[in-house]
DNA sequence: TCCTGTGAACGATTTCACAGCC
DNA sequence: GGCTGTGAAATCGTTCACAGGA
C-alpha cells in the first residue's frame, strides 16, 4: 500500500485516520454482498469475520464516522453501504483513464469491480499508433497525443499508470498538468509528483518478496511450523538459518559476501 | 497492504519490523538500477530519495538488519544488494505458481520483474480445458486438474490467484491442501487459510476508493488546493461538503440516507 | 567534517475492557 | 442480556537529534 504523501498534517478534527480509510472499502464489500442476500442487520461481529478484521478494531472504524448501530441490535446494513459509500465519496462517479494499455492496462479495462462501484472508464490511452481505435473490453484505445483534450473534456481526475516503468514518469508529469491529482501506479517506480496529488502504488514484485521473506523464515526458523505434504524446495534447503561465525566485530549477524553474487 | 496473519508475537529478538520488511523490497530496487549504473557507493540520503523514504527512515531500518555502511562515507551499493537480497530469501529461487490465466493471469505471467528477481513461473494454471497447452508468455497453460501434482513435483510454496473472486476459495484450499504456504491473491475476497499460511492480497477497486475518499476531501475542503488547469467533475461539484443540518441529537455528523440508493 | 547508527520523543494504530443503551 | 461506542492502555512505527567512528 503506500501513499506517495502524508495526507495533511492530521490535525483536522473531522480527519479519519488513514489506516480506517483503508479499511472502509472492506467492509463496504462485506456489507453489498450481505446487501445482495437481503439480510437486513448485522453484528459487528459478523461483519468482522466477513471482512477479515477482528471487532474492536471495526468498530472504532465506525466510530470515526458516527454514531451507525443500534447497542443490543447491531448495524442496519442498507444503512450502513449508504453511509461508508458516501464517505468515501462514492456517491458521486469518477470518470478513469488508463494510460498504457499492455496486458496489464486490458486486464484494468476489463476488471468488472471497476465500474460498478462509482468508477466509469473514461478512456484507454496507449503511446502505439498501432493500438488507436482497436476496442479492448468495448472501448477504443486513443493515442496518447490525446491525453490532455481527453483529461480536460471528461474532468478526469483520477489516472492509472499502466506503462513500462520508463515511461511512467513522464506520463505521470502530463497527467498532472492536465489537471489529475489522484495517481495508481503499476509501474515499478518511484513516481515525484507535487504537492497536493496522491499516488498509490501496486507492486507485484514487492508483494512477492514480502512472501519470500517470510517463506524463508518458516523454513529456517527451528520450527518447521505446519508444512503440510511436500513443500521443501526442490534443491537447497531454504535458509537453512543462521548457522555461522558471528565473525570479526561489527557488521551484520550472518554471512559475508560470497565469491558469485545472484546477478 | 494487509497481511492476512500478524506474524509471530514479535518478541523475537531477531525480529524485523514488518514495516522494514515492506521497504526492504523498494530500497533493493533502487540499489538495483546504482548497481547497473555502476555507483560503488550511496549515502543515505541519496538512496532515500531514490526509494522514496526519508532517509532517517532508512537509517532505522537498515539497523535492523545490521551495521552495514561507513560513517562519513555511505553504503557500498554492491554489498547491501546482497545482504538485502539474502534477507529477503532472494538468493534462493522461488516457484512459483499462477492459478487463473485470465487477463490478469496472463498479464502477470509476461510481467518481466517477476522472474528477474528470484521468482521462477513453474506453471500456469486454468480451469477452462480449451485454454490447456496453449502458451502464455511462453510458458503452455495446464488444466487445474493437475495442480496438486504441479505444486509437489516443483516443490511450489507460492502461489499466485488470479481467478474471479468465486473460485479464490476453492482454489486457495487445494493450495494450501497441496502444500503452498504462501498466497499473494489479486481476487477480491477474503481468504481464509489455517494458521502459519501468510495471504497477501492486491486489490484494485480498493486502491481506487482510497484514492476517491482522499480526492473528494481536496475538492470539498474550503481550501480547492493545488488543482492546475481544468480538475471540476463534468457535471455536479464533487462532495460540495458537510453544508448541512446536524440534525437531531445523534447518529453521524452530515447527511441522511436518500430515497434513492447508489446501486 | 561528513554521514551512519541509535536512544528517546512523538505520533498513529490496535487492543482491552467496560459503561451505556436497546 | 446482548451489543455498540469509547476512554485508556499497550503496541507499533516514525521522526528527532546527536554521539561516535571514518
Amino acid at each position: 500500500m503506500a501513499t506517495g504523501r502524508n495526507h495533511r498534517p492530521a490535525t483536522r478534527s473531522r480527519g479519519i485516520p488513514e489506516a480506517t480509510v483503508a479499511r472502509l472499502p472492506l467492509y463496504l464489500r462485506a456489507l453489498t454482498a450481505l446487501s445482495e442476500r437481503s439480510v437486513p442487520t448485522v453484528s459487528s461481529e459478523e461483519l468482522a469475520a466477513a471482512a477479515g478484521v477482528n471487532s474492536a478494531k471495526l468498530r472504532k472504524d465506525f466510530s470515526y464516522l458516527g454514531s451507525y448501530g443500534t447497542r443490543g441490535v447491531g448495524y442496519d446494513v442498507e444503512y450502513l453501504v449508504y453511509q461508508i459509500s458516501r464517505e468515501l465519496g462514492l456517491t458521486q462517479d469518477w470518470p478513469v483513464v488508463i494510460v498504457g494499455i499492455g496486458n496489464l492496462g486490458a486486464a484494468l479495462a476489463n476488471y468488472g469491480g471497476f465500474a460498478s462501484r462509482g468508477f466509469r472508464v473514461a478512456a484507454l490511452i496507449d503511446a502505439d499508433p498501432a493500438m488507436a481505435g482497436k476496442p479492448v473490453a468495448g472501448i477504443p484505445v486513443q493515442h496518447s497525443d490525446e491525453l490532455e483534450k481527453i483529461i480536460s473534456d471528461n474532468g478526469v481526475s483520477i489516472g492509472v499508470i499502466a506503462t513500462p516503468a520508463g515511461a511512467a514518469q513522464p506520463v505521470c508529469d502530463r497527467l498532472v498538468a492536465a489537471g489529475v491529482t489522484s495517481i495508481l501506479n503499476f509501474a515499478p517506480t518511484v513516481l515525484s509528483v507535487p504537492e497536493g496529488v496522491d499516488v498509490r502504488k501496486v507492486d507485484l514484485s514487492i508483494e512477492l518478496q514480502i512472501l519470500a521473506f517470510h517463506e524463508q523464515r518458516k523454513a529456517g526458523d527451528g520450527g518447521e511450523a505446519a508444512a503440510p505434504a511436500a513443500s521443501a524446495p526442490a534443491d537447497g534447503g531454504a535458509g537453512t538459518a543462521s548457522a555461522g561465525a558471528e565473525s570479526a566485530g561489527r557488521k551484520g549477524p550472518d554471512g559475508d559476501m560470497p565469491a558469485v553474487m545472484p546477478a
